[in-house]
DNA sequence: GTCTATAAGTAGATAGAC
DNA sequence: GTCTATCTACTTATAGAC
């Protein structure tokens, strides 16, 4: 009886840092987010795809928004680190290392950025998972008008904010519409605009 | 007995014109789907708002697709006449017509563009309806690209038609940023982009 | 922590009366 | 054409054993 607990128990202490199944299910649930819109995958797709019972599900993420917060706070989290890393580099490499995931989304065919999709979902979704998305997009924006007025220093900051406003308008909707037409290719083409519009041009490969 | 369904059928006749809720219908499922988003608005949602049952919502719609497909279709078809209408303009204003639209939804605080929505649901749409989305992007960046090529004859058919397709993303992720973030005018200040990279400028108020 | 079992509610859709 | 009534499947979420 309560022997089988303790040995559950200590089984679960022992493992819990290694399998990590919290990790798996964001994982999935990343995927699933970003391929369908969050009202378009449910707590049975992700149980199928992670091998995780939904009711396991449920005891890492009491809710379906716990899901969702905790996936935007990983992807803020993720651009502040890539943020940080670029900052040693020239502004125009910084630029470059900042499109390089909506590159990468791009060419996965039938992924959008995380945030994006959120932001389409917006008046489904709870004010605190709003809140979530609109400091993601605080976050890029004014990195974004810090490189604006690095590169053309006759900016105010007021035009810099523009620019960048506009500049991640353009990624976003490059990446939306490169899945809806099958073609990756328009993310890259977009590019070249986003480049001018910082004050810059493309890296040459 | 017999006799109600003759008087049914006569009232459903006399009044059909008039009351017309087919139409009723796509106007509540519009508003539903460029605030919500396909995944994220119901049969229960529709017959609440037009005082129609859903069983009757389902006999001028078979099916949930078959709503949006009419929605989409007279979204494109308002865009076909939306630029016939511009046709005898200069091509400047023309543009400040195309973009009309764009700035009124951004002004409604809670809705996107009926394409760029279904364009977030892409995955989650069946084949007509995908085909179907893919047409009204079709349409409006060609035309977009002739009147990119109209103010810049040194243009070629290639760069035009790259040129209208960041216009378009600009659009699309203007309007969806402006809503997740309140406010509206992101989407006016994005809008001299737009002008710059067809070849003009807006339209002084 | 993970499971089985199940709740309570909603989804899109249909049958048949009038 | 519109309704009431109903269906089956699926949704998010919980209870309780181990």
């Amino acid at each position: 009886m309560t022997i089988y607990l303790v040995i559950d128990i200590i089984f679960a202490v022992t493992f819990s840092a290694t399998s990590n199944r919290r990790a798996d299910i964001l994982e999935h649930a990343s995927i699933l987010l970003r391929t369908r819109g969050f009202n378009a995958f449910s707590h049975r797709d992700l149980a199928e795809r992670t091998g995780i019972k939904s009711s396991s599900i449920h005891y890492h993420f009491p809710t379906k928004q716990d899901v969702g917060v905790a996936l935007i706070r990983q992807y803020r989290e993720d651009l502040a680190q890539l943020l940080q890393s670029l900052s040693p580099l020239p502004v125009p490499e910084r630029l470059a290392g900042f499109v390089a995931p909506f590159v990468a989304t791009a060419h996965t065919g039938d992924q959008w950025c995380l945030a994006g999709m959120l932001a389409s979902d917006y008046n489904s979704l709870d004010e605190l998972l709003r809140d979530e998305v609109r400091q993601f997009f605080d976050l890029a924006e004014h990195w974004l008008a810090d490189q604006a007025m690095a590169l053309q220093p006759a900016l105010g900051p007021d035009d810099a904010q523009v620019c960048a406003q506009s500049a991640m308008a353009l990624l976003e909707g490059s990446l939306l519409l490169a899945r809806a037409q099958q073609d990756a290719r328009r993310m890259d083409r977009a590019l070249n605009l986003f480049f001018a519009l910082m004050g810059t041009s493309p890296a040459k490969t």
